[in-house]
DNA sequence: TCGCGTTTCCTAACTAGATTAGGTATTATC
DNA sequence: GATAATACCTAATCTAGTTAGGAAACGCGA
């Protein structure tokens, strides 16, 4: 009989569909093998087990996740940049909730991650912000918008009330905080 | 042979303290069981398997949470209100790594979760906040809170430079941002 | 074209954990 | 002291992850 066909990165690219269908914790070798037409024994052959699976996820997400935000930026600076990334990364989350999930799981010397980070201190550069304090404001933005989209993509804002509308004020709050940090 | 003279709360309070140990993740009905000196059938009598479980845990800290941060905002107003709830936010969930994570599950009809959004809204009638526009104030802290306690107990932040330090910028950059608002 | 090694994929088997069914013994209540 | 409620147990089933070892397809050089 004919083979799937599989390599690693076919294997995460299904996998990191599945956890965004329906989810990271449901996601199972088990269920991902039946998706790719294979037992789940053959997916050793491309991936380490489930955890080094959902690492592999977190590393594409990272990725993937930084080429938008770098071309929502380019050519932007001070708040139009801010809005631009910021609302690049809330899309991404919402449209990938599990591999968004999975780029928050700790993984030791992942570039990817850093690579976010330098992307945004970059941006912290027009608000004139420079060395310690540009680190300190890149920590403020991550964690203003990973808690939004956190919260969101979790169902953790229940009142019926424009989220965009929120998002919008916290861009906002976010702006003039950069500025009275430089 | 005696029993354990187990109850719902006595499982859920131990359960808490396991997650808080091992990670939400590792919690397991198992490990559960032989801490308790019972196996793990047996807990089918006071909670309704894993997930009733987790979900109970949840409440269960958020209740606890928000308790802590109404001791904490008594008697404050403003930034002093905020400051204080900020720091108590961020101290319980470094000291209930698990609990906290469990208060992230979305589950219906939590009346906790509710409570401490009425506590954020009571906080933020000192700026001058109401109705619609409280409610996106209270979102964004919310946010912002839960953005930079998720990366720190989740070693999101990996540059070694005082996280107390971002911790206070944040706060004030909140500050700001609610007076703004107004 | 043949043979060769490599690689993908398989089945069989083991493990741990969640869960259900049904029974026994302890505890509380009258 | 009898009775009901309820902790708790063992036995058994199911799902999922993982390991071991073998067979078939593929790619490549002779």
């Amino acid at each position: 009989m004919p083979r799937a066909g599989l390599d690693t990165n076919a294997v995460v690219v299904a996998a990191a569909r599945l956890a965004d269908e329906d989810g990271l914790a449901a996601l199972s070798l088990a269920r991902l093998a039946s998706r790719l037409g294979v037992r789940s024994p053959s997916l050793y052959a491309h991936v380490d087990g489930l955890d080094d699976l959902r690492r592999r996820i977190g590393s594409h997400g990272a990725r993937e996740l930084g080429a938008r935000l770098q071309a929502a930026a380019g050519g932007l600076a001070r708040g139009d940049a801010l809005a631009a990334v910021a609302e690049a990364y809330r899309a991404y989350a919402l449209e990938h909730p599990g591999v968004y999930a999975a780029i928050q799981q700790p993984s030791e010397a992942d570039q990817a991650g850093a690579a976010l980070v330098e992307l945004i201190l970059a941006m912290l550069r027009g608000y004139g912000l420079e060395g310690d304090e540009a680190i300190h404001g890149a920590r403020i933005v991550r964690s203003a918008l990973h808690g939004f989209v956190a919260l969101e993509s979790e169902t953790g804002f229940r009142i019926p009330l424009s989220l965009d509308e929120t998002f919008a004020r916290l861009i906002a709050v976010l702006d003039e905080g950069l500025a009275g940090l430089a």
